[in-house]
DNA sequence: TAAACAATGTTATTATTTTAACAATTATAC
DNA sequence: GTATAATTGTTAAAATAATAACATTGTTTA
């Protein structure tokens, strides 16, 4: 199967999640009308999301919501676990690594690294913290792919331009800095600010068009 | 001049943001090919969301640094400042608030809820804490168009329900649960967890592209 | 002052994403 | 057992977004 669309893997990962609560309460099946509803998309976009990871459910019945989470499953985790660390363990850090740590998932977040003293060798959110400073030793040691970074803006570029040395492929974003990456390495920026003028532009705008009616 | 794209709004406000810090330590004008290197965009694209707010530039001396910032401020910002409240002071929630205080912006928050009686009115991060239970209180004297949920998943749903009751107009969502609002409020959703999965997926991809060269 | 150059502004094209349309199929009701 | 209704799977169309092409214009330089 080729590369699917961006937005269908966001989609994915969606779908997995309200179907694992779906399963953990109620029937057997699913229908795209349903699925759709959790999530409030259209059933046509479900359906065709379906159809291009390859799996099929019955007519009439809807979707096997087993075979379903397995299947997505098999696209967004493939075979093998994945490996994590976080640089910057402050408020976002320890929200981030809180929130991985209690989801089911195949990616693991390992280690995570620090500059404030008070913080390394220690175990901070139930994982172990070291000095940014042994960065490449601990990364070399073991197979981690992907870094996150929850640190200040000040910093992030130098330590970004480590983690590329040191090998890691994709990097999640949660500094408000444009980063630089290699082409080989993948970047997902997440940004809060942006996300915020983003929603205020649009409600100023629905506003707008409420009065001009 | 009516609504933007949502990718233009997007781009804007991480021009803004680039602009802001060239404008502290460098020149007064700036192509468009620069602008476009800080961002790791095409120099197009940013002459044609440029072109969309109904900026111009100067051919061969590129965009007043000043000028095109208040443009972007007009749309993005409008004339009056925005109020915000934030629902959740655990480790999300501050880092949140103390992401925002620092930046300047003219979206404000202006106070924070939290279940948690120990962080109940107290200052946290700058902001004042309430219980929410008087968040319909709070709101009542308030001017605040939007909120900022960082609470826990299983409150999500009821606290959007009174939210928009009590008038809010748009919702940013950190947990991982879908919310229902109705049509007129905006919402926008900032999924960790989709995020990481989807960096995992173009990761995995890239290894296995590579691989098959 | 005129030619060359380098930048903007804008239209046209292409790519991606969403939505619509509808045929195929299966369970259910009569 | 046949008609009906409801659902899937897939192709086609529409909407949105990104890229390319290029005309225009201001600046520099000879």
């Amino acid at each position: 199967m080729s590369t699917l669309p961006e937005k269908t893997i966001e989609r994915l990962s969606m779908y997995r999640r309200v179907l694992q609560t779906y399963q953990d309460n109620q029937s057997e099946f699913i229908y795209s009308h349903e699925l759709a509803s959790l999530l409030h998309l259209t059933p046509v976009q479900v359906r065709r999301d379906i159809m291009l990871i390859g799996y099929s459910g019955t007519q009439r019945k809807g979707y096997s919501v087993k075979e379903l989470i397995n299947k997505i499953g098999d696209i967004l985790d493939g075979n093998e676990r994945i490996n994590a660390v976080i640089i910057g363990m402050g408020h976002l850090g320890k929200a981030i690594t809180n929130y991985f740590n209690t989801k089911r998932s195949k990616i693991d977040i390992v280690a995570a690294f620090e500059n404030d003293s008070t913080k390394v060798d220690r175990i901070i959110s139930g994982i172990k913290s070291y000095h940014t400073d042994s960065l490449e030793m601990i990364l070399e040691e073991s197979n981690v792919t992907i870094a996150i970074l929850s640190l200040s803006p000040r910093e992030a570029q130098d330590v970004t331009d480590r983690l590329v040395f040191a090998g890691i492929k994709g990097i999640l974003n949660f500094t408000s800095v444009p980063l630089t990456v290699p082409e080989d390495v993948s970047l997902e920026n997440y940004d809060m600010v942006t996300s915020m003028e983003k929603l205020a532009y649009f409600v100023k705008e629905k506003i707008r068009d409420e009065n001009s009616l």
